[in-house]
DNA sequence: ATTGTAAATGATAATCATTCTCATTAAGGA
DNA sequence: TCCTTAATGAGAATGATTATCATTTACAAT
């Protein structure tokens, strides 16, 4: 089993239970953003039925807890989840797969800094995401295209 | 009345109504993010009273002809939508007051297009938000802190 | 101006993601 | 192993948003 999913919520004080670490381990593991509803039928498939109110709970507090970040997939209507790898909160999130890619460099920060002083803004939160086609799903639409004309 | 308004709504291909010329007023001319509700309610009060679906129905269209754009402000667990200023898709939101901030420069745009390159991303959309509190509200909330020690 | 027609609206019911409730179960320190 | 407290499960409740459908309105053509 993953030694990350345990330390992370000790670090958190969360009690670890069967519940908690199937779902950080889906999401870890598989680096992809799921909604607390493909989480509740992905567990499920594997022989693991957890409640739906357990789920949402979960990730509820892992997203407090700042383990988590979730964001609306544009058009999904519906809140997905993704890990933040230790507090990095800026990735590409593929709306084909699912898949999560990390940024190597976060661009807000600095520009961030900035807009505090130029505009005289206390920031307190933002949210920066990426939607778009990773490399194989930017392929696999490509060769669809193809198949259409 | 602001010609601005009549405009927009043209250039999207929309007839223009006495409903949908209000509420776009509402978020031109205060300058403020607004859910749906509030909508609602600051229409009643003014003596406008129209349907709640309508409010809804009219801030999706407005949505989707790219005149508006709309973000969950964090911890209110509802969409508000703002006025984007021809496309400008980048400010900077109170949330203390509602009032939006347009940004002068888009940091956005040219790191994007080095994230299509470097990752081989197909960027389809973004979002990138700032919450806040502007001038005036941050200062108050400077001296109610001052008022509590 | 009047009319015709398709689109917009209003009122309310329906939907559905998310949260709450509370009885039961499990985690983990003593 | 026991005890205490927190976590879970099942289903009801909530509440923001969407759908329905009869009525009204915008606006192009007459």
């Amino acid at each position: 089993m993953n030694p990350v999913i345990e330390e992370q919520l000790k670090q958190a004080g969360l009690k670890i239970t069967r519940q908690r670490t199937a779902i950080l381990s889906l999401l870890i593991e598989g680096d992809v953003h799921l909604s607390a509803e493909q989480i509740y039928f992905a567990l499920k498939t594997k022989g693991e039925a957890f409640g739906l109110a357990t789920v949402y709970r979960t990730l509820t507090l892992l997203e407090q807890a700042g383990i988590l970040a979730k964001t609306e997939i544009p058009g999904s209507g519906r809140q997905s989840y993704f890990y933040t790898a230790g507090g990095h909160r800026h990735q590409l999130l593929c709306t084909g797969c699912g898949r999560i890619i990390l940024l190597k460099s976060c661009p807000a920060e600095a520009f961030l800094k900035a807009v505090e002083e130029e505009y005289d803004f206390a920031v307190t939160g933002h949210s920066f995401e990426i939607f778009g086609l990773c490399p194989d799903c930017r392929k696999k639409a490509g060769q669809e295209e193809r198949h259409v004309h």
